[in-house]
DNA sequence: CAACGTTACGGCTGACGTAACAATT
DNA sequence: AATTGTTACGTCAGCCGTAACGTTG
């Protein structure tokens, strides 16, 4: 199973019909209809049901639609947080102080300043070997 | 953008190693670097850096390790909710029901017995039309 | 120079399109 | 009979393997 299974898929749930569902993916009906069933073979389960002028969603397709539509958007969603990652817009920094700083004020300010503007930049202090607390 | 990178790329970042990533995925070097590249130029970043013998993970590479997973995983689910639900072992059942049921006893107790054995299956009780309550 | 990753080239699986077929309204 | 989904067949893109090449410790 690869993610074009799920794309097709999705349009052809959304669209009840094969012959739209393929319009709208570019291409003609008929690999989009093997691919479907390959789905439902690799899954084991039939996915829609024969309904007048289209198919609709059997329960497994009902079920298999939300798990798409999730898949989806979660690999959309990784893309797009390791490219805000490339750009440190994300991620983790480690910062290291030495003892007598914590008392300073000024890296509690500047760590407060920086994840106000970062907000999903996890930031972790560590103290330096040989500083007191 | 499909599973398949997805797959490579996880075997990669696991072993640190393209040469080991590709004698576990069963296929040669040659292919497996092949589609790395093809992917970090997808997602507009490289996911790996050079280190010593074999590669490490690039922050862009550490993000999206985590999004490659998780979208495996979710793909994995949707099967496997999509026979449970073929099966009738989840999804959602609507019972309707006589106003007198409400009061008998025995409308509840049996919805608490079946949601004790299938926990996964929402039960949905609708009131028919003209009944009291 | 040894080990590792990348690029070049040829073979083959598999996804696509056109067209013929089946089935349902 | 018309519309929709499926099956048949030939074409082509893309993934894979072998091999040659760069590069780094």
């Amino acid at each position: 199973m690869e993610l074009l299974h799920l794309r097709y898929f999705i349009a052809v749930a959304e669209a009840e019909h094969f012959g739209r569902a393929a319009e709208q993916l570019h291409i003609s009906q008929s690999p989009l209809s093997r691919q479907i069933a390959q789905l439902e073979e690799e899954i084991g389960a039939k996915l829609f049901v024969a309904s007048g002028r289209g198919v609709k969603l059997s329960p497994a397709g009902r079920s298999f639609l939300e798990g798409a539509r999730a898949t989806l958007a979660r690999a959309t969603r990784a893309v797009e947080d390791a490219l805000e990652a490339a750009q440190g817009r994300i991620g983790t920094v480690v910062v290291g102080f030495e003892g007598g700083m914590a008392y300073s004020g000024l890296l509690p300010r500047g760590v407060q300043m920086f994840r106000a503007r970062h907000p999903r930049v996890e930031v972790r202090l560590v103290p330096l070997p040989g500083s007191p607390t």
